[in-house]
DNA sequence: CTTAAATCCGAATAATCTTCGTTTTTGCTC
DNA sequence: GAGCAAAAACGAAGATTATTCGGATTTAAG
């Protein structure tokens, strides 16, 4: 599983341009890894098909579609048994305002990572939807006032 | 700058489409929301220009690419002055191992998402640079130990 | 060295994007 | 509702881009 050595300094080159842009033309790729076409459109199927590139995706600006707010959510649940967990999980997947779910070491189980229209959509969203998940014991929430640094490229190493 | 009602629910779809795969021709992506390719392509171009798309990203397989571990840190810094908060910044702009640095409300001023090849890694980069910063006053770390959730999808209301 | 496998190149073909003139739909105003 | 202007959508042609393929070059092992 460990597909590391595989990769050598232009397939490196090839993930850290198309992390950052994911629209570029092949023949730009190629001229800016120093290949032809052919093969930089190899490397790229390569990288796609062994699954180290998994998808694609278009970024959107959170404040103009109307996504004021994001928040990270701290939740204790009640207890620490498989089946709370996995009810807990299942549930929170149904909720699209909740983008991101880890379990987490630390004080609190969980760490929600949650995008809202604004304060009382959340606070709404935290009433009727996260807190009255039986599985719920308390939750924590930090506000983000605003982001320094959100980047889309990995420290491949 | 509220282009909230410029949005109508074909744009959406196209919006939710471009998320959760940006690599869609043109053609499969007319067909999909029930337009001819021309002015699919129009509408596309529209919300790149206006902003409300801002970039397109390839996603990679953390894993794959040799990086195992992934934590939340919490930043307390040593004062609240405006100068201190903008040199920590600063600072961790050019760490690339910290891909998201949130300014937060709750305990801890900030709130860093930090990707490391494994836990040894991540304990060098928190002593060696993290902790080096000397606006840091003091850290506390939450280890993802599963991720669940991660969705590149935004629940536009 | 020798050789086999892997990589790369260049050019032709296929697929896709993009443009543009025309038609249809939409939303007012009367 | 009827008429009308603006906006949106369509279809087909032209422009770009992706993709394939045979052959040349490089790489690595013996």
């Amino acid at each position: 599983m460990n597909t590391l050595q595989k990769l050598d300094h232009i397939d490196r080159k090839v993930l850290e341009i198309l992390q950052s842009n994911a629209k570029i033309t092949n023949a730009q790729l190629s001229k800016e890894i120093g290949l032809s076409p052919a093969p930089t459109l190899e490397r790229v199927k390569k990288l796609e098909t062994s699954g180290i590139i998994q998808s694609y995706h278009a970024q959107l600006d959170r404040e103009k579609v109307g996504l004021g707010v994001t928040t990270f959510v701290q939740i204790t649940l009640v207890g620490h048994k498989k089946q709370v967990t996995d009810s807990f999980v299942e549930k929170i997947n149904s909720i699209p305002e909740v983008v991101e779910c880890h379990h987490i070491t630390g004080s609190g189980d969980f760490l929600l990572k949650v995008i809202s229209k604004d304060i009382s959509s959340y606070q709404r969203l935290m009433l009727e939807k996260i807190n009255e998940i039986e599985e719920v014991a308390s939750t924590q929430t930090m506000v983000i006032l605003s982001t320094f640094k959100e980047s889309k490229v990995l420290p491949i190493p």
